[in-house]
DNA sequence: AGCACGCCGACT
DNA sequence: GTCGGCGTGCTC
């Protein structure tokens, strides 16, 4: 009979894919006595009438219920923890961050194979590679074995290890690779099919670097933690190494990446730790085509030459293929992807690669950060301001915050890039959390910024939302071989259809909100909950044949461009004309070619992708942020509005951006318009410490809506009112700075046929935030109504839709 | 979240 | 007489 002492010696606390915002105990069976448990290991385990897979987070735990309704473990499935104590740790942190169940953050931190049982190994493949006698050999020599000779003489053809499967596919079998090793003139490798670079390889550049300016080196210098010498020798020297150095490279790469590769294999151990790294967060602020992804390939060698890894964070993949290339073109090391475009194996393989420290580069979007390294060195966020970074269903975080997080637990340094660096970023540097850093010129052969005009359109006649005049500009353009891109940020044919005869509009059933009229295919569509409806005949509501369209959208405009300028192309780039796969790059590859053309498109265009041949930009509808019921939607213009500026006169040609406006004199669209991004944020931020809106106070939003709108509206005034009580309970002073207002409607309160109301925190403290927070959670836990009623809280929300 | 238990309406 | 509606209670 064991003792109670042994019996709490054998209980493990264990984190579950349950939205509850606890751990489950459970006893250690006696098959698993001696077994080795450790934290962070799955387990499989009874819950209620069925089993779950979860995560040991604590051993040696007392329960806090009877050891009687303690039930054991079903099944070790790790040998060894799956998560480390760094991942761990970052869990934790999360869910008291979120307020959210550390079972569900646990949850997101395994790809969906191992979060459902699956093991915890790469699946290897065998790989078939001539070695040096083998390279060397003429395949003739090999007699009476001609299918052997045909092999060797196919794997010489290769640099790099080809597969079994591969050449099976070829017709070889394996008796006859077997025979080649047996010979000596080919061996084996085990790897996995994603791993086609040799991981042993003592290289690790592929390319030669770019030649920096002053400006990107000490960037580089000041984020490795390097001293920096600011005389004017080391100035002159760096002249003079900029000339010949761009010269090397430009005109024999081949003889100076041999240099180079000589020079690497001689780095000595003394060498690489001559960089002393520092653990801080970095803010780089670089003008687009200033190099910054250059500075990130120079910072990430360094690292890498320490053999630690780099994670590098991006928006959406889809739209920095750019930038993956650049990685894998510089580096001869393993680099891999990580994002929602992957199927499970795949995701699984780089997961485990990457916590093996086999993936030397990971670069993925927002779930990335949760990923586990072996050795990391460095995180790099790319285009920090992106919205995407936040946002997905159930634990909303901020990959970028998270990465800092991260970054200060692992004691790596972080390095936040952007052209248009979010107000909360700019203001940690103002308050010395973050280290400012520059680029204001542009790198290489690049030519000056593109003159950006303010064009009135006040009482002007637009043609389908264009200026008249406008479209002699564009014609000029394409006439003197230019590429003409047209920015509009509404998609469809036409915001809404509306009744000239009695004012019907096409309004959605389930939403708060009108349908867009779109013709291809021709039909009325809500952008909110994808409801989509025949469009009618005649109306449907007083019966006459007058039905109009009214604003316009990406199709109308490609259309009355096509009409106005018919002698050249017109291609458009929204959602609806790139869901099919491989379109998006087909247009892309038409304007790649160079021929004039007129490229109409949505935010989509802005983003990761470079037109060099583009020398005017139109923005058709610059105000929309001047309208916006987010407080966030200035910002957000200033950002668009930058980066699509960005897309002109890259390459020889000068751009030339024409923005659209009814507030041409606004001093913020001037500063925008005179690239004064730094300005422009300076005043929003003024705007926002008067206003005490973040980043001056920290906010949080509970969202709830259900069908009934007397439900959530009830649930939320319950849900305050105990929390209220609570509070003067616990803390009898208050809360200081404290303000809780609603429950208000959200905008666009109906969408798709439930009700959105929400209840806005705004605290000049973090903790009284999170303080109150704890309170509401509770309260709504104990609240009956909340399973009625579909609610999240949002922690620094980015949207208050 | 799931999933059982439990107590009231329209069906073979 | 049952099948099944969704209210509510619990999960180590």
């Amino acid at each position: 009979m064991p003792s109670l002492f042994d019996d709490e010696l054998s209980v493990i606390r264990v984190a579950l894919p349950v939205p509850l915002r606890r751990c489950f105990d459970y006893v250690i069976p006696p098959q698993l006595q001696n077994s080795y448990l450790p934290v962070g290991a799955r387990v499989r385990v009874p819950y209620r009438n069925r089993e779950l897979i979860g995560v040991i987070m604590q051993r040696q735990v007392t329960p806090d219920v009877a050891l009687e309704k303690l039930k054991p473990i079903a099944e070790l499935l790790d040998d060894a923890s799956l998560l480390s104590e760094e991942q761990l740790q970052l869990a934790q942190w999360l869910a008291r961050y979120c307020h959210g169940p550390i079972g569900e953050v646990i949850a997101l931190m395994l790809p969906p194979l191992l979060r459902q049982g699956g093991a915890a190994h790469i699946q290897e493949e065998t790989y078939w590679q001539a070695t040096l006698s083998g390279y060397k050999l003429d395949p003739q020599q090999i007699r009476r074995a001609s299918k052997q000779a045909a092999l060797l003489k196919e794997l010489q053809k290769h640099q790099q290890p080809v597969a079994a499967t591969v050449l099976r596919s070829l017709g070889f079998a394996l008796s006859q690779m077997t025979a080649l090793e047996d010979k000596g003139l080919v061996c084996r490798h085990q790897q996995s099919k994603h791993l086609t670079r040799s991981t042993a390889s003592s290289a690790i550049l592929a390319e030669v670097p770019l030649v920096l300016n002053k400006q990107q080196q000490f960037v580089v210098d000041r984020v490795l933690g390097r001293s920096t010498v600011t005389d004017d020798t080391y100035d002159d020297a760096n002249e003079g190494e900029d000339r010949s150095g761009a010269e090397k490279g430009s005109k024999e790469p081949s003889q100076a990446l041999k240099d180079l590769l000589q020079k690497q294999d001689g780095v000595s151990v003394a060498e690489q730790a001559v960089v002393a790294n520092t653990a801080d967060t970095f803010l780089l602020e670089g003008i687009t085509g200033s190099g910054k992804t250059e500075v990130y390939l120079q910072i990430a060698a360094e690292i890498l030459k320490q053999q630690r890894q780099v994670l590098v964070l991006v928006p959406e993949i889809g739209l920095a293929p750019q930038t993956v290339q650049r990685f894998k073109k510089r580096f001869a090391l393993p680099v891999l992807t990580f994002h929602s475009g992957l199927n499970e194996k795949e995701r699984l393989d780089a997961w485990l690669l990457a916590r093996d420290g086999k993936a030397r580069i990971l670069i993925g979007t927002r779930s990335a950060v949760l990923a586990p390294f072996h050795d990391l060195g460095l995180i790099i966020v790319d285009e920090e301001h992106d919205a995407s970074y936040k946002q997905g269903d159930g634990i909303r975080y901020s990959a970028r915050d998270l990465a800092v997080v991260r970054g200060k637990m692992s004691q790596v340094p972080v390095l936040l890039g952007s052209a248009t660096p979010s107000l909360e970023s700019l203001y940690n540097v103002e308050t010395g959390r973050y280290h400012g850093l520059q680029l204001t010129q542009r790198a290489g052969e690049t030519s000056q910024l593109p003159k950006i005009y303010l064009h009135d359109i006040k009482n002007r006649r637009l043609q389908q939302g264009v200026d008249f005049g406008l479209l002699q500009v564009m014609r000029q353009h394409l006439e003197s071989n230019g590429q003409v891109l047209v920015f509009i940020n509404r998609r469809g044919f036409a915001p809404t259809l509306m009744c000239h005869d009695c004012g019907w509009i096409a309004q959605c059933n389930h939403c708060d909100a009108r349908m867009t009229l779109h013709k291809e295919p021709p039909r009325l569509h809500c952008h909110h909950c994808d409801t989509v409806r025949a469009i009618p005949q005649s109306c449907p509501k007083c019966g006459k044949h007058d039905l109009k369209p009214v604003g316009s959208g990406t199709e109308r405009t490609e259309e009355a461009l096509e009409r106005a300028l018919s002698d050249w192309p017109v291609l458009r780039i929204d959602r609806d004309s790139v869901s099919r796969k491989g379109a998006m790059e087909k247009v892309l590859d038409q304007v790649r070619s160079g021929k004039p053309c007129v490229l109409v498109g949505t935010q989509m265009l802005a983003k990761g992708h470079h037109f060099p041949e583009v020398s005017l930009v139109v923005v058709l509808d610059a105000d929309g942020g001047f309208y916006s019921a987010d407080f966030r939607g200035l910002e957000r213009m200033g950002q668009l509005l930058t980066q699509v500026a960005g897309r002109a006169g890259r390459a020889s040609r000068k751009g030339k951006v024409v923005v659209q406006t009814h507030h041409p004199e606004d001093e913020l669209l001037k500063l925008l318009a005179k690239h004064n991004y730094s300005e422009f944020s300076r005043q929003l931020l003024g705007q926002r410490q008067d206003a005490l809106l973040p980043p001056y106070t920290y906010m949080a939003l509970l969202r709830a809506e259900a069908p009934r709108r007397e439900d959530v509206e009830s649930f939320l005034q319950q849900i305050m009112q105990a929390a209220e009580s609570q509070l003067t309970l616990m803390y009898p002073q208050g809360l200081p700075d404290l303000e809780r207002v609603g429950p208000l409607p959200s905008p666009m309160e109906r969408r798709f046929g439930r009700y959105h109301m929400q209840i806005w925190l705004q605290a000049s403290r973090r903790a009284a935030l999170h303080q109150y927070l704890e309170i509401l959670i509770r309260a709504i836990e104990m609240e009956p109504l909340s399973r009625k009623v579909r609610w999240s809280l949002d922690v620094d929300p980015q949207e208050t839709l």
